[in-house]
RNA sequence: GCGGGUGUAGCUCAGUUGGUUAGAGUGUCGGCCUGUCACGCCGAAGGUCGCGGGUUCGAGCCCCGUCACUCGCGCCA
């Protein structure tokens, strides 16, 4: 028999009954009757109810052993009689009765426990991860991501994807994200950059001719981390095709996206491949207040401005008569709430910075609320008519300027879902946010900047750059969007060199900028360049949504804290003296003690 | 860098208007228990109420500062 075991602890049924077996694993818990002993041995494949009575050895070695202590027991395999079955457990009709018990590792007094659900700090599980990884939910959400991997490749590779593996060792990028530096030994004072995305090299591997690439790609970003956005390091699905126009991109990632979802989604429902809604930007910024839109939520943001040109309520006349706006957000069906409610979602706006959020309640088709009193109830009866917004349908009113007023439109839509119940938590509804402006305005510098990503192409091409007001020109940059994440974002690149020196040269850079900080690239596209295009999706937030998880912690394997700090390992970590000279480099302002 | 929330036993949390000795559950340790599966019963240990200052006859509770954690804003082409 094998030394250590003959089964997992997951293996065993009725059909066994009457084997003689070998287990080993973890004790998950213990109950002591005082004569009679129950171990539930747990390894990676499940869990096997050990028993041992006075009359085997293994009761006292059992007994004196801490939980997360590992042994192997000798054992033979028992049918449960019937009432001592466990229905929960898969291995519950069966227990292994216990001849020997050998202990292989003895664990100490645990920080963190394995079994159960609790909830414990952060600091002390990311500490202990290995414990904290013993856990069934983390322990299945780990696996659930290397399963949403491996289905990507596959998928990937069916529909003639290659994956390549690009350099983690590469040039800083002087556009985007802050750079993870790693010192030169050989170049003293010069740098490599740890990638913030394969962007170049997947564009240059279609220079090369490769047509369709992937990869399941390390990203780099020293930027402060959120919930849905984790310090230092993250995956993306990295892909880029060629001789492609972007509709090509979505009808062939579409498929992609929803069968890895549909997969894993565990009976709630996907939007089909061939019907993710195609949304324009400006479009999703009147509807929805937002570029990556929760489609779940069925509000839809109404604009109200010119029913408030001439108004009883001086306050949105006021900013409508500046060119400002006011935008609308239905709270259906909240004749019955409570005065409580409103205020409420007026308060959280106050304290999101924002100057406040107004509201008119209506019940049985009378208004109330300060908007309604001046504004006057023939008027609102008639922008309720308007709208199709029914008599004990209620309000929230975002007003100011557009920018700012579909901003917190979108937050309201987004809270007033959900305080309402509104969102259909069985569903991934899935979207594209289509034509994102070009550039944008820099108010800090003054200056035009690249809203997205400078090396899409702008629509209309050169006609455009050389001839439109540049922050009306649209790009061909696309975002693929899931539940309020945005999950991918893509374009068709540009890769005629004229026009690229031309639209960076409306950001304030010449040529010999762009010569300089993109060489590689700029000199490739001097040599015949397909067009092409791709995207890149999230892997982490992928399986976030289908682990139904707020956090990206609960998805990966080891990660940082909020301050970018493994606790685990000890990183990041003072450098040797000897390393430093080797790099010429001197630590300038010593760490804090 | 900025804003919100939290900080009380190893952990999860309660603690009234500022009032005597700060509690519960869970875990740990000890004892009992032959059919449990979150086993049960009895007992014990375990606290600088994050830290510093202030107000007060009196502070876990009020005020100021600070630190940590966390969520968000900035940032993330």
């Amino acid at each position: 028999m094998h030394i250590y075991r003959s089964h997992t602890c997951g293996a065993l049924g009725a059909s066994d009954t009457g084997q003689t077996v070998r287990l080993s694993g973890w004790v998950h818990r213990k109950r002591d009757h005082g004569g009679v002993l129950f171990v539930d041995l747990r390894d990676h494949y499940g869990l096997t109810q050990i028993v041992a009575d006075v009359d085997s050895p293994a009761l006292a070695v059992l007994e004196a052993l801490r939980l997360e202590s590992v042994v192997t027991i000798d054992g033979a395999v028992k049918a449960r009689a019937a009432g001592t079955v466990n229905p929960n457990l898969p291995t519950g009709e069966i227990e292994v009765y216990a001849r020997s018990a050998t202990v292989l590792s003895r664990a100490e007094e645990l920080p963190l426990p394995v079994a159960g659900e609790q909830e414990y700090p952060e600091d002390v599980r990311l500490k202990y991860r290995f414990l904290d990884l013993r856990r069934a939910t983390l322990h299945a959400n780990i696996m659930t991501r290397t399963a949403m991997i491996r289905e990507t490749r596959r998928a990937m590779e069916d529909i003639g994807f290659t994956e390549f593996s690009t350099p983690i060792l590469t040039a800083s990028s002087p556009e985007g994200a802050r750079d993870f530096l790693v010192p030169s030994r050989i170049h003293n004072g010069k740098f490599f950059a740890l990638p913030q995305a394969p962007q170049q090299y997947k564009q240059l591997l279609m220079v090369a001719g490769f047509d369709r690439y992937f990869q399941i790609a390390p990203c780099f970003r020293d930027e402060d981390p959120r919930a849905d956005r984790l310090p230092g390091e993250f995956y993306q699905l990295d892909l880029e095709m060629s001789f492609v126009t972007q509709e090509e991109v979505w009808d062939t990632m579409e498929p992609v996206m929803a069968g890895i979802f549909e997969k894993f989604a565990n009976g709630k429902s996907v939007t089909p491949a061939g019907q993710f809604p195609r949304i324009p930007y400006a479009q999703a910024m009147l509807d929805y207040g937002s570029d990556k839109p929760d489609l779940r939520n069925p509000l839809l943001i109404r604009d109200v401005t010119e029913e408030f040109r001439v108004s009883g309520f001086g306050l949105f006349e006021k900013i409508v008569a500046d060119g400002g706006v006011v935008r609308l957000i239905p709270a259906p069906n909240t004749a019955e709430k409570s005065r409580k409610f409103f205020d409420e979602m007026n308060e959280w706006a106050r304290s999101e910075g924002h100057a406040g959020l107004g509201y008119a309640t209506r019940k049985g088709g009378e208004f109330g609320g300060p908007i309604a009193k001046n504004h006057g109830p023939d008027k609102m009866a008639a922008v309720w008519d308007a709208l199709g917004l029914g008599p004990d349908d209620g309000a929230f009113f975002a007003a100011g300027k557009a920018e700012q007023a579909a901003k917190l439109a979108g937050a309201a839509r987004t809270r007033a879902g959900e305080q309402l119940g509104l969102i259909d938590t069985e569903a991934f509804k899935f979207c594209w946010i289509i034509d994102f402006p070009f550039y944008e305005w820099d108010e800090e510098n003054k200056k035009i900047d690249f809203a997205h990503n400078p090396f899409s192409m702008p629509q209309g091409g050169l006609e455009a750059l050389e001839s439109q007001d540049p922050l009306t020109i649209k790009a061909y940059q696309y975002d693929m969007v899931c539940n309020g994440y945005e999950l991918a974002s893509g374009s068709i690149r540009n890769q005629h060199p004229d026009l690229m020196v031309k639209a960076f040269e409306l950001t304030g850079l010449t040529r010999a900028d762009v010569e300089e900080r993109f060489g590689g690239m700029y000199r490739a596209f001097q040599y015949g360049a397909p067009p092409h295009g791709g995207m890149a999706a999230g892997v982490d937030r992928m399986v976030m949504l289908i682990c139904g998880v707020q956090n990206l912690r609960e998805i990966t394997l080891f990660p940082m804290n909020q301050r970018a700090e493994d606790l685990l390992m000890g990183a990041p970590s003072p450098a040797e003296p000897r390393q430093l000279r080797e790099l010429a480099l001197r630590v300038v302002e010593p760490p804090k003690a």
